[in-house]
DNA sequence: ACGTTTTCCTGAGCGC
DNA sequence: TGCGCTCAGGAAAACG
């Protein structure tokens, strides 16, 4: 499940092995994996057929190559999708969706795997004419908290004006983006809050300790080349990060809570799961 | 306008 | 052995 620092492994793998390189061929295997370009497949791969890519960037857990003057290649992994760098002689992944073939003898091609097809690449105009212009389409992204221009009053701000739970705020990318389930339970446990706190009551060192731990957490698992549970989260030279040894809470279920030795709790959320220590976090008071 | 719910997808794991 | 069920969840669309 990739999230901020799976995605900036990725990013950095990309920068490596395929920014300044140029686009020969592009095969689009899975129509689902370029729904987001809304011209279609082959208009994505024609489009994208002899462009030079440009510096590979972040924001949340989009990334975006620039290819041209006002035009970027968009990324999305996802649930399960993965970039891979492979020799052109390795077999097809079961899942490979986008296949990208380049200009020179490197011999290596760039592959979109993604078993769940939630994610997906897409050529998308940028917002104005600077080549490293974030693109027009994820305009409504947030900076991320590992990004130096994120503005920690403006954050504070907006869940104090919110009527909604801090669980909810801290997924919701139009806030702050790059965090998912994993690092949302991660930074909630760090900062002793519970996930249905209302995020109008949160007080300054509250929010501010709430962001702290948010960051700290994810220079962690960067660190560490990320987190992952399975083989469904890989670098683009599809090694698995080794953070997930690391989790204080998330997937924790029955286990202590490395604070106070109190079995971690899972309690069924928003269809999902949240993993919390009900000692360390205590639920508020309910309204009325 | 804003907060909440639904929707998309496939494979692993499990009980029977 | 195989069937049906549950679970994993990012983010945009649909809904209220």
């Amino acid at each position: 499940m990739p999230e901020l620092p799976e995605v900036e492994v990725v990013r950095r793998g990309l920068e490596k092995w395929v920014s300044g390189r140029q686009v020969a061929t592009v095969q689009v295997l899975h129509p689902r994996s370029v729904r987001r370009h809304a011209a279609g497949g082959a208009d994505f791969a024609a489009r994208l057929t002899g462009r030079s890519l440009g510096t590979a960037h972040r924001r949340g857990k989009y990334l975006w190559i620039p290819v041209g003057p006002g035009l970027s290649l968009l990324g999305h992994l996802g649930m399960s999708g993965q970039l891979l760098v492979q020799p052109q002689a390795a077999p097809d992944e079961t899942h490979l969706r986008i296949r990208v073939g380049f200009a020179d003898a490197l011999g290596t091609e760039l592959r979109f795997v993604d078993q769940r097809t939630f994610g997906g690449l897409s050529l998308e105009p940028a917002a104005d004419a600077d080549p490293e212009a974030t693109p027009l389409s994820i305009a409504h992204i947030a900076r991320d908290p590992l990004d130096p221009l994120f503005d920690d009053d403006a954050f504070h701000a907006a869940l104090r004006r919110r009527r909604t739970t801090v669980k909810r705020a801290l997924l919701d990318q139009t806030l702050v983006s790059g965090v998912g389930n994993i690092y949302a339970d991660e930074a909630l446990w760090r900062a002793r809050l519970h996930y249905d706190r209302p995020t109008a009551t949160l007080t300054r060192p509250q929010s501010a300790l709430l962001l702290a731990s948010a960051r700290e957490v994810m220079a962690a698992a960067l660190a560490q080349g990320g987190t992952s549970f399975d083989s469904l989260y890989v670098n683009v030279n599809g090694e698995s990060g080794y953070f997930s040894r690391e989790l204080d809470a998330y997937g924790r279920e029955d286990e202590p809570c490395r604070r106070c030795g109190t079995p971690i709790r899972r309690a069924a959320w928003m269809n999902r799961s949240s993993y919390f220590c009900p000692r360390c976090q205590r639920p508020p008071r309910p309204a009325g």
